[in-house]
DNA sequence: CTAACTCGCCTAATATGTCTAGGCAAAATA
DNA sequence: TATTTTGCCTAGACATATTAGGCGAGTTAG
């Protein structure tokens, strides 16, 4: 047989590709296999199982956001860099939904310490940098800002602020705003 | 064959205890018949397919968790109703891990208008009212709480924060402070 | 009180997906 | 060129989702 020459790259992007397009929970070895132009078991060749799979998408999307938040915050400081990395943030999730869901994949421990995961906290903190927060309020608020961030895009992504007429980005603008202001002007303890 | 006596209620509170168990991604029309004790096809005279039987899990947990924020609200303004609210959110998620994944279930535009979602929105803009929010910063602000409550409790149970010593509840009343803080404080546009 | 009927549960069977075992030939290496 | 590696294949076991059709227990009508 004609080999279909799969490399761990081709593979991965293939269903990096796939899961944007029809889900991350609907990301299957067949369909990567079918969009690969083999048959399902010749992909254990390269996977170990399904699970290995999207670790393989939750990677590269961590790789990818920590590369788009390390480009946005590069020369900020600030409030620009808290909207630059937050925009870079929601950018990558409406336009990667796949891949975004992929990287909220629960990885066990070792794998986490290996991925990108560790720079997006450290980016975090270089954001807050410039609001001279003593710890342990940075930890705190690199809490505060990955969660609010999570939630408010995950929402959004759900069709949860179709409802209503106002604009989600004028709700996000407000929101960065709001956190902005919090984080400058916040009483220390 | 003996009849097993199954009931929407029956069936809908073992998907419930069988998503909070295993994890709302591994429930299965065959984990509930199992659990029923009877055969799989033997389900599909009470649901129409898997789908409705996880949109039967959603709405419930939409019911629990609006119960349980409108029992928290209930009797408290300001800052005390924000954190009650708050609170009764992340305990029924930390609770109720797999009915809270559910409630995230992507349900249908008139499905979601019958569901206890509204209800969601209301009592977040009752929480709020203490806060004495124009529109559109009342539904930016609703926004913003449903997403960072959402997001952190999201990101906790993940095991997301189980990186770093600093503990969740502290992180947590950390950013109740600070929510209340913004929303009383920041600067009216 | 029996006859008819409804409907809850069953078996059988198909489709799709995960994954293992074993085979063959193309590519890499000796 | 001979040998080894290895990428891809077929066959097949097992799980889940779902449809079709059957049978008998509970309910209702005569």
């Amino acid at each position: 047989m004609a080999r279909a020459g799969i490399t761990p790259e081709r593979l991965t992007r293939a269903a990096a590709e796939l899961a944007d397009e029809e889900g991350f929970d609907n990301l299957t070895v067949s369909a990567v296999a079918r969009r690969l132009g083999v048959r399902d078991p010749s992909l254990y060749a390269h996977i170990r199982n399904a699970r290995e799979l999207k670790e393989r998408v939750a990677l590269l999307a961590l790789e990818e956001l920590a590369d788009a938040a390390a480009a946005a915050v590069a020369g900020r400081a600030g409030r620009d860099a808290l909207v630059a990395f937050a925009d870079a943030y929601r950018g990558y999730a409406l336009g990667h939904p796949g891949r975004y869901a992929a990287a909220r994949f629960e990885l066990d421990i070792r794998t986490v310490a290996g991925s990108a995961a560790p720079r997006h906290s450290e980016l975090t903190r270089a954001v807050l940098r410039g609001y001279g927060l003593p710890e342990p309020d940075q930890t705190d608020a690199v809490r505060f800002l990955h969660g609010t961030f999570h939630g408010y895009v995950t929402l959004e992504a759900a069709g949860g602020f179709r409802h209503t007429p106002r604009s989600a980005d004028d709700s996000w603008a407000w929101l960065l705003d709001t956190l902005d202001f919090a984080l400058r002007n916040r009483p220390r303890p």
